[in-house]
DNA sequence: TTGTAAGCGTTATCAT
DNA sequence: ATGATAACGCTTACAA
């Protein structure tokens, strides 16, 4: 850290520092000959900036917070990288915190954001964050920016994708095929997401005539391991099943794995849907047909939506729902 | 943002800001009286603690920064998760940027960090950087650690692990399961972990009489995509090639898309090794054998040396290089 | 044990 | 066009 000041400039030029600072934001009028004098000194004696103390003067700041559950996971990773680029595009720094799915890190990391006087916040909520949560965020004036999981009865923007147009389409998509059987698995079952996704998958299935089966609705965790076990059952015990609708990319990837264990072709014996389109689901053996909700994009819309909210935008809360999109690849068949 | 200060409590209790500094940082002798008083004022006018303020004043700071080529790469998501929760652990927050292998975004990160007085910095480089910018990291006195990717010549602490012998453990299973056309894939020519990755491979077929063929040296991206592409390169114009060392795991996962397009089964007619062992490699259809270098502690190891440079330990620049270990799956064959 | 007051480095207001 | 100076909120000698 650099201690050259503003008033060591003013002291080596023999000027105030109201000169200086004015320069420094191109503010005021300043002649260009005092200009260049104290750019030129700024270079020499290597000044830098201190944003604290601006930041401190001004009541303001560049930071704000980017709150997730779980930054391994690709999709929020990219989703990350979509908020990332949109923050530093404003020159604002990014402050992220991983809560692991811990309500009490998560608290931790907001009375932090609030002791660092952050400009705003993103944040995808831990599973069991009481609602209590939420209601404090919005007596805080602090910018916040729900994002990907849905919280009921708070008046807080949100930006998240069609959960339940998602699912219509890709059951639509499988009934088209012919399947007839169609079971749907993943997400656990508080998720307010997966709830969405499942009324899309039922309402299809009555639409045409089919009455939703419980026994072939499954819950499970995020990753591919619980998409394995859950395959598993639903091969063993309802045989008569040809169709699945994943809650997520990795659960199809994870429900392709039993699959193939048990001999089946991805494609032809069985057909599945994915929801998140990650870059894996591109590049599985068989493509995994899936709902394409563009994280990227999720992650710079809330950017975008937290920076109108920090330069004083105040209208009503409002909701951003991503239109998606259904990717064909190849495990529907061809 | 509150605007309750110190100077509101005091005033409200009729004492003075020091009393209430100090109990709030539990420094001095104050009376379990006037703690109790001060404490219920806090909660009740709802004070927040300045954190800007108090780092003007101590010079200090809580924030560090974390400068990375692709957050979206499984590995560095990993690396970060360890990264972060080491930091949270000590309260500080983490500053994340994405340069996307930017030499210009990666420039602004630092002086952005810079401005803001950061407390320190782990940085992994993009691949395009120039040199001088580790000899300005040095100059600063910002405490920094680099990890997973090395540099040359410049005396900064380094976290990452040890490619060489990585590889060489890669090529010896290869090695003493027979194989003797052994081909190396991935990885950018400039790389030096790739550099070294292939002196490990080298060594190893050496030390056992064979000559290393540069035909059977594929560089590519750091993606399945362009696993699949070389291993297609491969199996056209190298057929005598029975198993292939691949840089990254990621590549590896694309080399066996090719394997099984072409008809081969991995492990019985390919044996291939990749290198990260990310979460994907277990659960690939067969699993992939991977030298494991431990991304999440990478992070963690990174952010306790880092604690150690911000509290002032100023010994020499250190390597810590973790030792890699070999995961067995069945991707050679079982 | 507690109070007084001078900074930390920047900015903005008011003079000049 | 530029200068003097008082904040911003917190900490810490030093004084009482």
């Amino acid at each position: 850290m650099s201690n050259v000041t503003v008033a060591d400039i003013a002291r080596h030029l023999g000027i105030s520092t109201a000169t200086v600072s004015m320069t420094l934001r191109n503010k005021g009028r300043i002649s260009e000959q005092t200009r260049q004098r104290v750019l030129k000194a700024i270079d020499e004696l290597g000044y830098v900036y201190n944003q604290t103390a601006a930041n401190l003067r001004n009541r303001s700041s560049n930071q704000v917070g980017l709150l997730l559950h779980d930054i391994t996971n690709p999709f929020y990773a990219e989703m990350t990288a979509g908020l990332s680029r949109e923050m530093e595009n404003h020159d604002l720094m990014l402050f992220l915190a991983n809560s692991e799915e811990s309500a009490d890190r998560q608290q931790q990391f907001m009375d932090s954001l609030q002791r660092n006087n952050a400009a705003g916040m993103v944040i995808c909520a831990a599973q069991p964050t009481p609602h209590r949560f939420f209601e404090s965020l919005q007596r805080r004036c602090m910018p916040t920016i729900l994002v990907v999981r849905p919280v009921p009865d708070v008046a807080i923007d949100f930006v998240g994708t069609d959960n339940f147009l998602g699912c219509q389409m890709a059951t639509e998509h499988l009934l088209r095929l012919g399947h007839r059987h169609i079971a749907f698995i993943g997400g656990q079952t508080v998720s307010i997401s997966r709830s969405r996704r499942l009324g899309g998958y039922m309402s299809k299935l009555i639409e045409h005539g089919i009455a939703p089966n419980q026994e072939w609705i499954i819950s499970c965790g995020a990753n591919r391991n619980d998409g394995t076990q859950a395959m598993m059952t639903i091969l063993e015990k309802h045989p008569e099943v040809t169709a699945a609708v994943c809650y997520q990319d990795v659960v199809a990837l994870g429900a392709m794995l039993a699959l193939r264990k048990q001999g089946k072709v991805v494609g032809c014996d069985f057909a599945l849907v994915g929801f998140d389109d990650i870059p894996e689901s591109a590049l599985a053996e068989s493509g995994v047909t899936t709902v394409s909700v563009a994280a990227r994009e999720i992650g710079r819309k809330a950017g975008e939506l937290l920076l109108e909210r920090i330069a004083g935008n105040d209208e009503p809360a409002k909701s951003v729902i991503l239109v998606p999109t259904l990717v064909i690849r190849q495990s529907c068949g061809s």
